[in-house]
RNA sequence: GGGGCAGUAGGGUAGCCUGGUCCAUCCUAGAGCGUUUGGGACGCUUUGACGGCAGUUCGAAUCUGCCCUGCCCCA
């Protein structure tokens, strides 16, 4: 429970780490008694809020924020039938007003396609109305079967971004997708979280897509984490939701579409890849607290320390940092393990000697610490914590590294899967994928795979010797 | 989808087989007071639970049934 072994299990142990955690750090609290349905801890919430501001600073750039109702009717929810065999598992229904029956039943939305593309449908007159490019943030609804886990697999979804784009043309929707794929890319790197970009095979897009294209992120176990989602949706929806425009020659036309989507597994990723065995480790830019002030109280010099600290939060507070100061009556001790619990990215120390010296003393999220001279703080300050998101970053990026290996024969593959993600040469074809799939026991998540980590030259598929390209395979959460 | 194990205070455990002094307990957490503070402080006082619903019984944390929730293994 104290001394060396920490508060929390071994991040190595990474499922009972994981589970801990989350209620340590105060993000998720578990005990709500619905299976697969959380509550946030505001401190979580926080972490939400930074995060999804991220998401909304990328996305207001050129689309547009919109709320759709969380209820579908019947009618709508069935009309599109890849859609329908994808989803009618796992949708709740609400049958009831009260105690009268309802006349026609409504979905919880499981994803919006069938609440927004009947009214894009009335939106959309002519060419001239588009491109439409909206999001929502919301939650939805999935009776998920399999084993439920906060922030990855919910059966509420509470944090569902989900964009949904109109488009002239087949190719312009597809210009779209490189523009969410590239926009994925951009908010990823501002997480800090290492992902490999690849489109899924066939039997595995999205139920009414024409492909999707996969965001993955690797988990410490070795599992990816499907964090990020782009699909081009052709025009099957636009042909069953009669979502036509007229073009420049008078003749109506059915719309292109996409939709993209990124849920709160961002934040498990988040979490995920940066926490060490003492708690979380958030980026700075992330963080809810940015610079802890801890007073060293001294029996004598109490005012004195107490002036010191708050005239260190002014300053800092006014050069526009998240800053707190813990004035609770607590060893510093206790408070220092407090903070890194939450992932502060920087501790400042301030006592009776650094007040004479005229200095503070500050430690970083990694555990470096620094004397910096009192009167260049917010300079120090900027500095360090820029030096710390780097170090973030590439502490991420070579474990990534580390998870995915490259291979060329199937025990290979095997023994890399069970790490992290093994990159092996695949023709394309779905025979030799289900033999790739049966041998190594882990599923084929995709190809045409883009990467920083990952050489995409051509090779022999390693089960039919044909010319191929890079595909991964991993456990998948 | 199939199988197994479990649920006792905020967290972790004992008790259950063999129903009855059981005022549970320790760590931890919460509240209060005081002393303390350069890597998890200490003393005193105090708060708090038997997952839910039925049943058996003079009596249920303990036995029975159903439900809910969680964890593990296999497909």
């Amino acid at each position: 429970m104290h001394d060396e072994s920490g508060p929390l299990p071994p991040k190595c142990d990474f499922s009972a780490w994981y589970n801990d955690i989350l209620w340590q750090a105060e993000i998720m609290d578990v005990r709500y008694p619905v299976k697969g349905i959380y509550v946030w801890y505001p401190h979580g919430f926080a972490i939400r809020k930074g995060t999804y501001a991220i998401l909304r600073e990328l996305l207001d750039r050129d689309h547009e924020e919109t709320l759709f109702p969380l209820l579908i009717p019947e009618h709508e929810f069935m009309k599109e039938a890849e859609h329908i065999k994808g989803f009618e598992e796992e949708v709740y229904w609400v049958t009831h007003g009260g105690l009268t029956k309802l006349d026609v039943p409504l979905a919880l939305r499981p994803t919006s396609e069938t609440a927004i593309y009947p009214m894009y449908s009335l939106w959309v007159r002519s060419h001239a109305d588009l491109p439409i490019k909206l999001y929502q943030i919301v939650n939805t609804f999935r009776y998920e079967t399999k084993h439920t886990r906060p922030l990855i697999r919910l059966r509420e979804i509470t944090s569902f971004k989900e964009a949904h784009t109109v488009h002239t043309t087949w190719d312009e929707a597809e210009h779209q997708v490189e523009d969410a794929v590239s926009l994925y890319s951009k908010f990823y790197e501002r997480l800090c979280v290492p992902v490999i970009i690849s489109r899924r095979p066939e039997w595995d897009k999205f139920p009414g897509a024409d492909y999707t294209i996969a965001t993955d992120a690797i988990m410490p176990d070795g599992k990816t984490l499907q964090v990020g989602t782009v699909h081009h949706l052709g025009d099957n929806f636009s042909k069953t939701f009669d979502l036509t425009y007229e073009d420049p020659e008078g003749i109506q036309q059915f719309a292109h579409q996409t939709c993209y989507g990124i849920s709160e597994r961002c934040i498990a990723a988040l979490i995920s890849i940066h926490g060490d065995d003492r708690g979380l480790v958030l980026p700075p830019e992330i963080a809810p607290t940015q610079i802890v002030i801890v007073p060293i109280i001294k029996k004598g010099r109490e005012t004195d320390v107490q002036n010191a600290a708050d005239e260190l939060e002014d300053t800092l507070r006014c050069a526009g940092f998240r800053v707190t100061t813990d004035t609770r009556n607590l060893r510093p001790g206790a408070k220092y393990y407090y903070w890194e619990m939450r992932g502060v990215p920087l501790r400042l120390e301030i006592g009776p000697r650094d007040i004479d010296n005229g200095v503070v003393m500050a430690a970083t999220r990694f555990g470096e610490k620094t004397q910096i001279s009192r009167n260049i703080v917010v300079e120090e300050t900027i500095d360090l914590l820029e030096t710390f998101r780097l170090e973030m970053k590439q502490r991420a990026e070579a474990r990534a590294m580390e998870q995915i290996v490259q291979v060329s024969t199937m025990q290979e593959a095997k023994d890399a899967a069970d790490m992290g993600v093994a990159v092996l040469h695949w023709c394309g074809d779905e025979t030799c994928a289900e033999i790739i799939e049966k041998e190594t026991g882990v599923s084929v998540l995709g190809y045409e795979v883009r990467s920083a980590y990952i050489d995409e030259k051509e090779g022999r598929c390693l089960v039919c010797g044909k010319k191929a390209r890079p595909a991964i395979i991993s456990r998948t959460y």
